[in-house]
DNA sequence: ACAACATTTCTATATTAGTGGAAATATAGA
DNA sequence: TCTATATTTCCACTAATATAGAAATGTTGT
C-alpha cells in the first residue's frame, strides 16, 4: 500500500452516505447485502447509492457479486486491514506502545 | 465516536497532502513536529500548509502545542485509535475474526 | 420475444475543496 | 520599540464532488 491507495480508500470513507453503507456491509458480513437491500435499508435512490458503491469498489473497500438480477456487496477486510497497517506504519520511530496497542488490548480483552 | 465525528477524521485524511503531513507526525512520535519544520520536510507553501493542519486540527488528528514562536504539532493517536474501533465495530455479526485480527496479529507478532 | 425487475449510466445543478501569494498577527530578542 | 522569524488569515481562482430524475442496460421466467 502506498500512498495514492490509502487517499483513495480514505477518500472512499469519508463521506457520509458511503461510511453508512461501508458499516452497513461490515455488519453484514462476508455475505454482504444487494444493491436494493442498502438502498432500502438506508432510504437512498438508486442512482445516488450505485455513485456510491462504484466509489467503494473503485477503492477495493466493498466487492460485488453477481447473482441472477441481483448485486451483492461485500466489505473487504483485506483491503481495510491494509489500511490499517498503513496508517500505523513506523510509528513512533519503534515505539510501538503508543499507536495502535490501545485497539489491540480492547479486542483481545 | 459517531458516524459523523468518523466522517469529518477520514475527510482530514483524505487528501495526499494531509495523509503525508499526519504519516510524518505519526513517526515523528508524540513530540511532533514545528510547523515549518513540516512545510520544509513535504516542500509546502506555508499558507497550503496552515489550510491542511488547521483541516487535521479540526478533526482532533493532530494536536498543537505553541512553544515560543513555533507550533509543535503532534499525531493524536487516541483519537485515530477510536476510528479504527469504529471502523470495525459490530464486524461481522460478532465474528470478529474476520476483520481487524489481521492488524493485531501483525503487531504482536 | 416480451414483461418485470435490478442496477447502472447519463445529465444537469448546486455546493464544496485545494492552492498559493500577499497581508496580518504573534512571539522573541536586542 | 524595532526587527527578524513563525504562523495564520484573507482572497481569488480553478476544479472536483454529491445529488437525483430519466433513460439505458442487463437478467430472469414465461
Amino acid at each position: 500500500m502506498n500512498t495514492k491507495d490509502a487517499v483513495v480508500i480514505l477518500f472512499s470513507l469519508a463521506q457520509g452516505a458511503r461510511l453508512e453503507i461501508f458499516r452497513l456491509l461490515v455488519q453484514a458480513g462476508p455475505a454482504g447485502l444487494a444493491a436494493g437491500d442498502i438502498a432500502t435499508r438506508l432510504d437512498m435512490p438508486a442512482s445516488t447509492l450505485s455513485f456510491h458503491l462504484k466509489e467503494l469498489a473503485h477503492a477495493g473497500l466493498v466487492k460485488p457479486l453477481q447473482s441472477g438480477r441481483f448485486i451483492y456487496y461485500s466489505a473487504a477486510f483485506d483491503v481495510m486491514n491494509g489500511l490499517l497497517a498503513f496508517l500505523t506504519e513506523n510509528c513512533c520511530e519503534g515505539a510501538q506502545d503508543c499507536c495502535v496497542s490501545a485497539v489491540c488490548q480492547a479486542e483481545s480483552a
